[in-house]
DNA sequence: CCCGGGGCCTGGCCGC
DNA sequence: TGCGGCCAGGCCCCGG
């Protein structure tokens, strides 16, 4: 389940595997995860130089020039890059053929990732028509308008959290360690928590989110190498998959729950649903 | 407007 | 052992 550390962690392989390379040929498999007319796809991308591999939220973004070939891995999305042929993979979907005869293949078990062309001019209507949040880094996530979000609304802090519109990049597994970080219980409405709280919130969500992508994300359920497999962040989760261990802060088993009908792992002492 | 639930997918796991 | 059923989960869409 990539989340923003984890996309990032992809950027940065494939940037360092494609960057300047052009895409001679590209064969599409599944049709369903292009997001737009297959053919008019294949047409529009042959033949582009990808210029940069840039990251908004946990889309990635291959800047091809005059468009975005804008990439979401939802679930289990995967990038390979092959010297020459790729293998046979029944869960590839996507073979790009680059100039140095390398191919960087799309591998996704679930079939949920997607794929899409945008305008470079309209990335700005993209990021709005998704409501994406903004980074989370302290000069874009500024506390008045997280608080000003925070306040409008009685959604449980969980949910608002990953529904990416107050600060872009939280999947489940960072919620749940940023919410134990600031002893928050997952389903306290976001209008309830006090100016200190949202204050540590916010601060635990830029320290968690940087020290994940300098950890190269965590490596939850392992199926193949691969871009971003290599995360050392799982020996730092406190409270995600650790049901029955001790808390780090109180001792008390941790335990999962369901908030919004996702599983939720907090501490029931340190994070104490009725508190100011 | 908000919220909840279903759909998209398939492999792994559980219980019988 | 085999198999049915359920779960995981980000995001979108629909209905109330």
């Amino acid at each position: 389940m990539p989340e923003l550390p984890e996309v990032e962690t992809v950027r940065r392989g494939l940037e360092g595997q494609v960057l300047g390379r052009t895409i001679k040929q590209v064969t599409v498999t599944y049709a369903k995860m292009i997001r737009m007319d297959k053919e008019r796809f294949i047409q529009e991308v042959t033949g582009q130089t990808i210029l940069a591999v840039n990251r908004r939220g946990k889309y990635l973004l291959f800047d091809l020039g005059e468009v975005l070939l804008i990439s979401h891995l939802r679930m289990e999305g995967k990038y390979f890059h092959y010297p020459r042929q790729a293998p046979e993979d029944k869960h590839a979907h996507v073979d790009f053929g680059l100039d140095d005869g390398s191919h960087l293949v799309y591998q996704d078990v679930r079939k949920f990732g997607t794929m899409e062309l945008v305008a470079k001019k309209d990335l700005e209507a993209f990021i709005a028509s998704h409501r994406l949040g903004p980074e989370p880094v302290a000069e874009s996530f500024t506390l008045d308008s997280f608080q000003a979000g925070l306040k409008r609304s009685k959604k449980p802090i969980k949910n608002h959290l990953l529904d990416q519109s107050l600060v872009a990049g939280l999947g489940n597994i960072y919620v749940d360690e940023v919410l134990w970080a600031s002893s928050l219980h997952p389903e306290r409405p976001s209008q309830s928590l006090s100016q200190d709280e949202v204050i540590r919130l916010r601060e635990n969500i830029i320290r968690i989110m940087a020290l994940a992508i300098e950890k190269g994300g965590s490596t939850i359920r392992t199926y193949h190498n691969a871009f971003g497999e290599n995360g050392r962040m799982q020996d730092e989760l406190k409270v995600y998959g650790q049901t029955g261990q001790a808390c780090p802060r109180c001792g008390h088993p941790i335990e999962k729950i369901k908030v919004g009908g996702r599983g939720s792992h907090l501490c029931p002492v340190c994070q104490e649903k009725n508190r100011t």
